[in-house]
DNA sequence: CGGGACATGTCCGAAAACGGCGAGTCCGGC
DNA sequence: GCCGGACTCGCCGTTTTCGGACATGTCCCG
């Protein structure tokens, strides 16, 4: 079990399932925020967990109310208190992620520019793969530098539904954008 | 930072410091009880704890009247409230500390016979000396089959204070032993 | 006596392996 | 000629693995 994986075990103080069209999901929470939002056997899914279940909890609820309405369609920035348990590296790029807004997506190097040394890409890819708290930060909205989706901690099939249910322009059948390069990578609207 | 050792990190709910002949004395509770006491200096000092000071706990003060106690001479059995972090080997051979009475010794292997595979006596060295409650769970009564004193976190000295304040017999001088192995090897009565 | 060799649980440091990458090259198809 | 796709190689933080080191004691051999 790695270092962050059993951290959650001792600090998580209540936990929840919300269902969701992908499957449930696991909420948990800890003193200080929202710690963990795993899709059922999502990779590392911490198991189950000690904490008492208490879908009553304000924080918890709250977080359940604007994940029904993110599904539902209405899809807007979560606001909520988070606690992201995590090395200082992963918190940085986890944090990074909050900055991606709805329906757009950027890539894994974008974010190694953005936040650590711009060759650190790998290293993003294995931080971002590791997001506690799915959905609300939003991993899914990370793609290969060519737009290809690449890999999802939950599958692929759910980061396809999130991005369609954003709006983003996924990257299509090479058909399409056969006239030039700038449809088939549409994240980069700038040249330079 | 060993596992152990950032787990009182996270658990102590309060400290304090008491002042003994051997030097100040780091007191430390969880919410279950006394979870460490550490010389000044000794090995495997937890360094400093984010924990608040509050030498008025009840825990904590009820310790230190027993420590003063103890330094004053009035050797007997502390009564205390433990929560001893550790693995369950750990647990183990600290438990088997407990037992052994004021002014007598036990050696690392019979403490090996007692809680775990005979052959376990380096082991068992290994956790008497991560120890985390120093005096009041007795590491100091442990010596070698040989009757000598090995080693103590807390440093020699302070090993051989507490066993004379106690009352132990300790091995003299080679000179004086001459005569036979009885009088070097004085914690054992029985030849078998 | 001295000097090996072995058994035992845990921690620590170093080294290697492992990823949700990205840029570059080469080659085969249309 | 343009892409794709397959392949190689450098990059980087984290996790896993491994080799010693210990507050030892017993046995066996000179």
């Amino acid at each position: 079990m790695s270092r962050v994986t059993d951290s959650i075990h001792t600090a998580c103080t209540a936990q929840c399932t919300v269902d969701s069209p992908l499957g449930p999901v696991l909420l948990a929470r800890t003193a200080n925020g929202l710690a963990g939002a795993w899709f059922e056997g999502q990779k590392h899914h911490p198991g189950v967990l000690a904490a008492p279940v208490r879908p009553d909890d304000p924080l918890l609820a709250q977080t359940t109310e604007q994940l029904q309405r993110y599904f539902a369609g209405d899809v807007l920035a979560f606001e909520l208190a988070l606690d992201l348990l995590g090395t200082a590296f992963q918190k940085s790029v986890w944090g990074a992620l909050l900055a991606i807004p709805a329906g757009s997506t950027r890539s894994y190097g974008d974010i190694a520019r953005d936040t650590a040394t711009a060759t650190a890409g790998r290293a993003v890819g294995a931080a971002v793969g590791r997001n506690p708290v799915s959905v609300i930060v939003p991993c899914h909205r990370v793609v290969g530098s060519d737009g290809s989706l690449t890999g999802y901690a939950g599958g692929l099939e759910r980061k396809v539904a999130l991005l369609q249910l954003e709006g983003a322009q996924l990257r299509r059948a090479r058909v399409e954008t056969s006239l030039g390069t700038a449809l088939s990578n549409p994240r980069r609207a700038e040249p330079n």
